[in-house]
DNA sequence: GAAATACATGCAACAGTATTGCAAAGGTGT
DNA sequence: ACACCTTTGCAATACTGTTGCATGTATTTC
């Protein structure tokens, strides 16, 4: 477990510690995009700030991925296997207006537009909002 | 002009009041979706909180939409005529990495996802971004 | 037209999230 | 063991958004 865990961390260039473990290993079983806030309560004595830092460098890696979905906190989740979070990669995320949870769409990619005249396609942030399955 | 503005606040059930005025001829004359902060900035002193208010008002009655472009400020565009912000209203968003400016795309509707069994569409937001024609 | 009522505004304070500086702790290589 | 670099924890702060309350302004009612 803890194998594979620093595994998919070196993968990504970034050096395996106690505290990225654990962090990544929360973000993998929860099946949702989760904010600082949400990671920092599964934990006892984490500093926000010292999360905060890995997840920057986890992004900065391409190991995950932001999202904004408009509820005023950003939340993250696990990029797949050899993202590079390129307009390729991008993927629908869904908001759901009842029980707050935001998920990855992962198989819908973010459709590619024909943008105006010299304006490029660098990313996006596709964000659906409504009432998910489970809340219906 | 100000009859102008009259009749669409009225249009939309909204008492014209001069600080109503101001803020919508602010949005009005400027081409962009703008935060809280930049229509503060256009006026020397209007509280913060009276604006807020303002464009919740105006938003609650459908005249403008806001924008999350992901750079920590809401910002503010004027609605089309007849918009309810209703899934069919909605286009898509683009904001510059470059100069930090959002447009509106008017004329580029937010595509319709196939979402998975049971998950309602209600809203969405859909912003690209990249460097606009001013900017390359 | 004056009193009563409702609505809008300004001020001040506060809440939540994100972010940084700095020092201590931990790991790595020589 | 020492020097070096990275990571972590703590504290403080910035920024945006939001609310309570008092005051002012407009509107209605008589």
């Amino acid at each position: 477990m803890k194998g594979e865990i620093d595994k998919k961390l070196k993968q990504r260039n970034i050096k395996p510690t106690a505290m990225r473990e654990l962090v990544y290993e929360v973000l993998d079983k929860n099946k949702k995009a989760l904010s600082l806030y949400e990671i920092e309560q599964q934990f006892d004595n984490v500093e926000r700030s010292t999360i905060f830092r890995t997840l920057k460098t986890f992004q900065d890696n391409f190991l995950i991925h932001s999202i904004d979905d408009g509820t005023g906190a950003v939340k993250y989740a696990l990029c797949d296997e050899g993202c590079t979070c390129d307009p390729d990669d991008l993927h629908v995320h869904y908001l759901c207006n009842k029980c707050g949870q935001t998920h990855c769409l992962r198989d819908m990619p973010v459709p590619k537009m024909e943008l105006p005249q010299d304006f490029s396609f660098e990313s996006a942030n596709f964000v659906v909002k409504g009432i998910c399955s489970n809340c219906k």
